[in-house]
DNA sequence: TGCGCCAGTGTAACCGGTTACTCTGCGCCG
DNA sequence: CGGCGCAGAGTAACCGGTTACACTGGCGCA
């Protein structure tokens, strides 16, 4: 493996000479920077970015934390992340907390020595354990966290928003007893979008307790709702599920049971998943760009690595937007929700 | 920023004496090292990765270089990976070829000096350029990739076979015309798992140019296929498309024509993507467990990096398996198939 | 009692780059 | 013609760890 005094040896120069014409600056000559580019050739010389980063105290690298490395929510955020990063030349550099709470700190202190800045997304975290994870020298941005006291820059999907416009069209199609099922109860985003199913029962239905039925985001707690539903006798006309995986287990048992969607229920989801539109009928859902969400937190990121201080303004809330589809389409519209996917 | 210097001074020793009692060296006196630990604690200590990755001349940290990172594909691949490489306290650093050729070899070079391994899928790269792209000092293993005269260790998939088994599954299902959707031409995958059609098309039904579509892996090119075969009026009793996505794409399409599916024409995709099997009917697939690609793969490679040389063996194959759903299903089955998602 | 050995610790070189500072030689000015 | 300024190149310190080697003191053995 060559080193850049290997190549300055070849060239009949000096390090300092070498590493100046390989780096484009100024004041080298132009035969002794041939000279040089000459020797990189030769030598198949790649400059040691481990070395490099360790004097220019930068690594051209960001951090990215997620929950999980799983499924298209992990996929298409990263995918946005990349967009930007890629641009700009950044490495991602993958974190993984595997849910824990404990490698959620291992994983952020991992990450020093190795990285210019973080991406972090701890949805199941509490935010006072947040503050002593994160090391403040290291310019961090949140994703889909509001780290409240903190107050680090952070971009988040506007869940309450997004759960309450949901519930609101559910009312206005009609529905009188909606129920909705709730994601895992230490989870901020699941939380947040109970919170607006119910308050949007309260202020429109003027309805103060509405029922919800538990669930952890999974396909299978989605399934076990609607047992509960059918076999409860749960007196509803529609539902609105916390998320796309649970209506997807929703409606495939609401469909053994015999119960008809939009027909006798309607089914509503949240973060519009691609599978989402392809059910039958195709499932009403909040649209989340999730790429964007990525995107936008690495643009904030690059931002603060520029040098740029954020003000207090540097939260971005992303609002999701209402995607009405076949599970909630009324009587009239049924005919249309049957032929499958094409919209496709 | 605290470095080993401030820890040695707090404890009142040595660098030397500091850094062994951080990295459990066993000669050190119990109180030294608790002296130092305790000013590791104090000051919030975190050795420098960069730092100590440039003296140990390892980095725990593998690249991994995929064409895209998009989708489910690298997802699972992703997690495969993440499931064996946290397992061993390695990180990933993610490079991204976005599709160009040229990028690749950037990609790669921009690895060296940042980690200790390479996991590689370059699908549309020509073999020989491969070559000129890698470095023979770093241990690699390709995804889905036979670089033959490399010699390099591999994990793939066997598109062939896989390709083979649904045709012969189509055929023996009664399919007298069964038309191939084609990938991408460049693309190895699709390359094979054409050839594997054609060849189980003229071994068991003795037909030597059965009806190929173009097609680019895309949902839209499937509808394309579908308004070819359509419009066409092309005979055929089958479709095996390429990949489940575009199979998807020719399903919705042929359904806005009135064509039944499987009644008047099976279907079949590759790859088993989680929207398989929510179609309606759902779709006949050749199951990839694409996690195991990555799991593979990361395992071959460490491997290799604990100095374990690979005999000529190291090649690993993964078969994927038939799962006959809705869309190849004959009459006496058609009435199971259209619950959706029953099998939740 | 004196010597050698070894455990425990310190000093400093090193990993592979970058860059502040120094040095040299040339052209230009007074 | 001598001195100054500056461009181009070199020397060496440094980034923050690791570790080979040197050093010291206490113990066991003769």
């Amino acid at each position: 493996m060559t080193t850049l005094r290997d190549v300055a040896r070849e060239a009949g120069v000096s390090v300092a000479t070498a590493s100046r014409a390989i780096n484009g600056h100024s004041n080298v000559t132009g035969p002794t920077k041939a000279a040089v580019l000459a020797a990189v050739k030769k030598l198949n010389f790649v400059p040691h970015s481990g070395a490099r980063s360790l004097t220019r105290r930068k690594t051209d690298t960001v951090g990215v934390i997620l929950p999980d490395l799983f499924g298209e929510f992990f996929s298409e955020i990263i995918r946005g992340i990349d967009l930007v990063a890629h641009e700009s030349g950044m490495h991602l550099l993958l974190g993984n907390m595997h849910g824990s709470t404990h490698e959620t700190a291992a994983a952020i202190a991992a990450m020093r020595g190795r990285v210019d800045g973080l991406l972090v997304m701890p949805p199941d975290v509490k935010p006072e354990l947040m503050a002593g994870y994160l090391d403040p020298a290291l310019p961090t941005v949140l994703l889909n966290y509001d780290a409240g006291s903190l107050d680090l820059p952070f971009v988040a999907v506007d869940n309450y928003q997004g759960a309450y416009a949901m519930t609101e069209a559910l009312l206005a199609r009609g529905a009188k007893q909606v129920v909705h099922i709730a994601g895992p109860k230490h989870n901020r985003d699941a939380r947040d979008r109970q919170r607006g199913f119910a308050d949007a029962m309260a202020k429109i239905a003027k309805i103060q307790s509405p029922a919800i039925l538990p669930g952890d985001f999974s396909e299978e707690s989605g399934a076990q709702a609607a047992r509960l539903l059918v076999q409860g006798r749960l007196p509803a006309d529609a539902v609105f599920a916390a998320n796309d995986q649970m209506a997807v287990g929703l409606i495939a048992e609401l469909a053994a049971a015999g119960v008809s969607v939009p027909g006798d229920l309607m089914v509503a989801g949240f973060d519009d998943i691609p599978l989402a539109r392809h059910l039958n009928p195709s499932l009403s859902t909040m649209q989340v760009n999730i790429d964007r969400l990525g995107s936008t937190a690495m643009m904030l990121l690059l931002r603060i690595l520029r040098g740029e201080t954020l003000a207090a303004d540097s939260a971005t809330i992303l609002t999701p937007t209402l995607v009405a589809r076949g599970t909630t389409s009324d009587s009239t519209d049924r005919a249309k929700a049957s032929v499958p996917g094409a919209s496709a």
